[in-house]
DNA sequence: CCAATACTTAAGCAGGTGCTTAACCATTCG
DNA sequence: CGAATGGTTAAGCACCTGCTTAAGTATTGG
């Protein structure tokens, strides 16, 4: 999942999704890589769950799976959070007794 | 910077990280593997911005940047938030006409 | 029907990643 | 001092990744 985004190319597949659906064609247009390298990427980014895609006649429709972003999204924000409500713990200690210290929150 | 949250041994660094400081040691040992390998990944982790350590004597001890995290997480949330914004456009879109679809949200 | 289009598969290869062991340095502690 | 502790460096190796080219397979359009 994390290991999808870790790609430029493939983050650069996902910022153009982000923008509307594409085919496999117009994915590959603004790389500069064969048509197969892109399949492989797609490929890695449809394991992960961030993109699905169908086929329809010839060609394949992609979009972004706002799901998928979210379970992401939520794992950062989650540590990040821990982090912070650690820290503002830490901040109420620091201001029960009086040590030393007057500066509160700067 | 996603590159360092895709592998799954730095994942759990950065999870213990955020329950707060730790010393390397103390972050090798919940992994199965040697304190040269958990020594890599934290450099991996330095260069990618998420943590910070400092030597004191001989422990190094390290903490989590939340500003970092708090960049990986925008760079998801935009992705998101434009792909849904787009979402919403198409179903005003859809609302001016009667096809034969009448479920709006579900 | 024939050729162009759009994708797909397979094989192969250069370079990167994640680990290991072995040896080493620096700081406590007895 | 001298051993234990905590970390660091270097070398090497198995495996994975991201590409490539070459050769397909379907689906249109003329």
């Amino acid at each position: 999942m994390f290991a999808a985004l870790a790609d430029g190319s493939r983050r650069s597949m996902v910022d153009r999704l982000s923008r509307g659906p594409a085919t496999v064609k117009q994915l590959a247009e603004p790389l500069v890589m064969s048509l197969p390298a892109v399949l492989q990427h797609l490929r890695v980014l449809e394991e992960s769950g961030l993109v699905r895609s169908a086929k329809s006649g010839r060609v394949r429709t992609c979009h972004l799976e706002p799901a998928a972003l979210n379970a992401a999204e939520q794992w950062i924000a989650d540590r990040r959070a821990e982090w912070l409500s650690r820290l503002d713990r830490l901040g109420d200690y620091l201001e029960t007794p009086e040590l030393d210290s007057e500066g509160d929150q700067s």
